[in-house]
DNA sequence: CCTATAATGAGAATGATTCTCAAATTAACA
DNA sequence: TGTTAATTTGAGAATCATTCTCATTATAGG
């Protein structure tokens, strides 16, 4: 459950902007390129240095769409920069590690068993709480081996 | 594993602020007293409504000095303002449920069973890594009763 | 090809947060 | 309980990621 091939990305991505009545620009594309290159969430400042040609205001306007037709998730940390990666469908569904000297976010995967033990139960306590669930996250902060040293 | 008397909480965060060089002052204080009475993660704006004479800018500086002191934390989410809560050994370990529509946040427990499980495995997902871990944290996030209505 | 509509890019505007600095408070000690 | 040195405070200015504006460019669908 993890879409690698280009055509089906390129084929969800312009079905799932068109169902909110968005294109599939040549922006948007290069957008989705740089995040299926990279493996882990980056800056927009990480985006406009690896493509060079990019408007830094098409980027933050164009990740903000792409978020909105769930193929991009924005991830907010304690850090200044605000993160971006492909959506869960696209991916899989994953947790982050972040560095919190450094800023740094990798993903990482939870044992089937307690990834759907937990779900379970996180659906029971939204029940209870007049909540309807969209997603959940999990993560884990601290310092990376780099930033001990 | 809830601190509720105020005597103790005085002391425990005199302790904390001393062991970084800063004072308790009443301002300090004062935030601390605000916080321990809501029940919910708040922000810096119903702080200051919730007080009045508090100084924005001395909110945002003590805010931080405290979290720095391990005797608040910092909630970070896509809503535009951040929220601040009393540390987890004062009041317990817990998780959030977010209302993406209007940036609620509510405490949530986990079963100690599954919080158990999720520890451990989250220690050798660290491990592995090459992190030493802070803490971990989990949100749900979804739309409240009120903003479904 | 036209035309209407949407997307783009450059720069201005916004707004939460952080910084600055003079005045007030505090701790420590005599 | 004064004195002094060091810290905290408050008001407003500065910062900086993000959002908005608007004229120009690209696109979809006849």
């Amino acid at each position: 459950m993890s879409i690698t091939n280009e055509t089906d990305i390129d084929q969800l991505a312009a079905s799932q902007l068109s169902a909110i009545n968005q294109r599939y620009t040549k922006n948007r594309r290069q957008l989705i390129e740089i995040l299926l290159k990279t493996s882990k969430p980056i800056t927009i400042n990480q985006i406009l240095e690896s493509d060079s040609k990019l408007a830094q205001s098409s980027v933050y306007r164009n990740l903000a769409v792409l978020e909105e037709a769930r193929l991009v998730v924005k991830i907010i940390t304690n850090d200044d920069h605000a993160h971006y990666e492909l959506a869960e469908h696209i991916l899989d569904h994953h947790h982050h590690i972040i560095c919190s000297p450094c800023g740094e976010i990798l993903d990482f995967h939870l044992s089937e068993k307690i990834e759907k033990a937990l779900e379970n139960s996180l659906k029971e306590i939204a029940d209870d709480l007049g909540f309807s669930i969209d997603r959940h996250r999990l993560d884990l902060l601290g310092t990376c081996g780099e930033c001990t040293e």
